[in-house]
RNA sequence: GCUCCCGUAGCUCAAUGGAUAGAGCAACUGCCUUCUAAGCAGUAGGUUGUGGGUUCGAGCCCCGCCGGGAGCGCCA
């Protein structure tokens, strides 16, 4: 934001440097970490260091000598427009501003921008966020959540820093886990079918647990249970190799069933905002992954041990070269002929490639499947797609319970919807308590932005690589680091606003916004933290990290609510100041929903 | 055996190689006649698992060790 100074001091520096003999350093600008006034610095103990070890040294030890350097530098510099002072200090130059100027500069800019605040100038690349791939035939429990809100989050960063964003889900809709299914509803609950979409999507994964258990093998069985369940799998390996051959009684089955699942998949996506822009589904690149398979066979990529009884595979550390076991071997078409993961996940990238002309794709996928996904990046490079350099598996902890990891086939899972509905219930019990004002027929929407917020925020605040041991009184906790107290800053400063019947910008334009007067701590503050916004949302999207977001968006609140307690702004006598206050609160409300919005997170207007 | 991730306050987690390692929860003290107390102000809590190394400077980078988790040819 502050950009075009930091150049001008950045290139005086380099002359000082150049001037003196001083060995050249790159630059690095830091915020000045203490409180009371705002600016920017940079330290000189590289050039020291440097100088040091090109034996200038006059053998001061490299903090003194970048102490000397700065207060050199400082004495070049002189004066800079914009500028208030400079300073030297333990091998820091800090450049401050002019408060008045500052403070006017940034609320002016936010409430210019709007929603397009901290928006990045339009990049060239097209970015795929590929997330959401539940299997159907089962249902969508907290660790797809968990999926689903940090792709979505990271797409809506990404997009929001510039670049061209398509959003893929990938659901599995096809393999033995869904066979399964299939073949105990055919068998035990033909023609059944429960009313709601959750409740028919959550029935199929309850068959799944029950089937899977008529299937598997039990401890001190007797013979006729071993000739029992024997025969229920010839039953379902039957039913599998119909759908294979494509039996349109199986196959319809098949599409009813599924329909099912997404139908679910769907309602969910729409209860967490998420808009995909293409789907994608196994059973559609199936077929043309066998294809591939020959294709790589005819390069030499791949290995075909099937005349042998074996496998098709391909020996990448080999292909590539390795002498030391990195992406080992893996197989890309069982004996039988039917193609694995990888084959598929091989197809549906050329896909992403040549139908949508992706320059880069992340996968948002379990860190457990990281081998897998480095594999598949390996052998696209063999293959000779210059886009595999950039494809990221963006990995993420796993989700699971405190009795132990969730399990879809024992029914031991936490769903999404059940904890949806738990926490809107949560809420509403505190509203019925706290906000007695908000109106009946807007307390059920309100309490679903907030009670979805605390669990989206939950999930955002903890880094990707962190696994998260699910507990709901956690998740869905209302106070301290959470959704609620940062949706509750919003609120408030939307309160002072009503009030003050200078509700947008129009409204209050009748006289020229300054902070000519004594700023307080609280607003210096606040108004720092508004303008570091831009940044974040870039570091955010480049390291593919909403925890960054997550991060600044508390802080911010953090700085909203002390503020507000601090300050007065409907009570401000001076009518100047008043307005620069309300100016500065309609700004930070404006950047709290524009951080929230990244975050998935809706911002009421009472709670 | 090989690869990857983690180890920071009692607990859950932060901290682009830079100035004084920060939050929340739990505990304890205060603050509602004042723009919403889902809040604010404060107290207490640390040998950043451990031993070396690199560097002017290491919680962060490199190597070893200890402890925990995950993955490794026909599951996804």
């Amino acid at each position: 934001m502050f950009t075009k100074e930091q150049q001008l001091i950045a290139s005086k520096i380099h002359e000082f440097c150049a001037a003196n003999e001083l060995p050249p350093a790159e630059l690095k600008w830091h915020p000045i970490p203490f409180s009371g006034e705002w600016g920017f610095s940079t330290s000189f103990f590289q050039v020291a260091a440097n100088e040091a070890r090109a034996g200038k040294g006059n053998k001061i030890p490299v903090p003194k000598r970048a102490q000397e350097i700065a207060e050199q530098v400082k004495s070049q510099i002189g004066s800079v427009e914009g500028i208030g002072h400079i300073e030297a200090v333990s091998g820091y130059l800090n450049v401050y501003f002019k408060t008045s100027d500052y403070a006017t500069r940034v609320v002016d800019e936010v409430l210019n921008a709007g929603a397009d605040f901290g928006r990045g100038a339009q990049k060239s690349e097209t970015v795929m966020v590929e997330y959401a791939q539940p299997n159907t035939h089962h249902s969508f429990h907290i660790g797809h959540a968990r999926n689903t809100i940090l792709g979505e989050a990271l797409a809506r960063l990404v997009q929001f820093a510039g670049y061209e964003t398509i959003r893929a889900s990938y659901p599995g809709d096809l393999g033995l886990g869904v066979i399964t299914v299939m073949w105990i509803y055919e068998k035990f609950y033909k023609g059944q079918e429960p009313a709601g979409v959750h409740e028919r999507g959550q029935w199929l994964a309850k068959l799944y647990v029950e089937a899977t258990a008529l299937l598997e093998k039990q401890e001190n069985e007797i013979p006729e249970q071993t000739a029992q369940r024997e025969a229920y799998d010839v039953e379902r390996r039957e039913m599998y190799r119909k759908w294979d051959e494509g039996d349109a009684e199986v196959r319809e089955l098949w599409r009813t069933t599924r329909e099912w699942s997404l139908e679910e998949l769907r309602e969910v996506l729409h209860m967490l905002d998420v808009k995909m822009d293409v789907w994608f589904y196994e059973s559609e690149v199936d077929e043309p992954s066998k294809a591939i398979v020959d294709e790589l066979i005819a390069k030499d990529i791949a290995t075909d041990e099937r005349p042998q009884g074996g496998a098709v595979i391909v020996k990448i550390d080999e292909k590539l070269g390795l002498t030391k076991e990195k992406y080992r071997t893996n197989v890309l078409l069982r004996s039988d002929g039917t193609t694995l993961y990888l084959t598929k996940d091989l197809a549906l990238a050329k896909v992403k490639f040549e139908q949508y002309h992706v320059d880069r794709s992340i996968y948002v996928v379990d860190v457990r499947q990281s081998l897998h996904l480095q594999q598949a990046f390996a052998i696209l490079k063999l293959w000779g797609f210059k886009q595999a350099e950039k494809c990221y598996h963006l990995g993420y902890g796993f989700v699971s319970l405190p009795e132990g990891a969730m399990s879809a086939r024992r029914g031991r899972v936490v769903l999404f919807k059940d904890v949806a509905d738990e926490a809107v219930r949560r809420v509403l019990a505190v509203e019925a308590e706290k906000s007695a004002d908000i109106p009946a027929d807007e307390r059920e929407k309100v309490a679903y932005q907030i009670g979805m917020g605390a669990l989206i925020y939950s999930m955002l605040s903890v880094d990707n690589n962190k696994d998260i041991v699910f507990d709901i009184n956690e998740a869905l906790s209302f106070d301290g680091r959470t959704a609620p107290y940062i949706q509750n800053a919003y609120v408030r400063a939307n309160s002072i606003l009503k009030k003050s019947k200078v509700e947008n910008r129009k409204s209050g334009d009748l006289q020229p916004l300054t902070f000519d007067y004594d700023l307080t701590n609280h607003e210096i503050e606040l108004i720092e933290k508004l303008s570091r916004f831009p940044q974040t949302v870039e570091q955010a999207a480049n390291e593919y990290r909403p925890l960054v977001m997550a991060a600044y968006v508390y802080d911010l609140a953090n700085a909203f609510h002390s503020f507000y307690h601090a300050v007065n702004v409907l009570q401000t006598e001076d009518e100047k100041i008043k307005h620069a206050r309300l100016m500065l609160v309609m700004a930070a409300k404006q950047v709290i929903e524009n951080a929230l919005r990244l975050l998935g997170i809706q911002a009421p207007e009472v709670m």
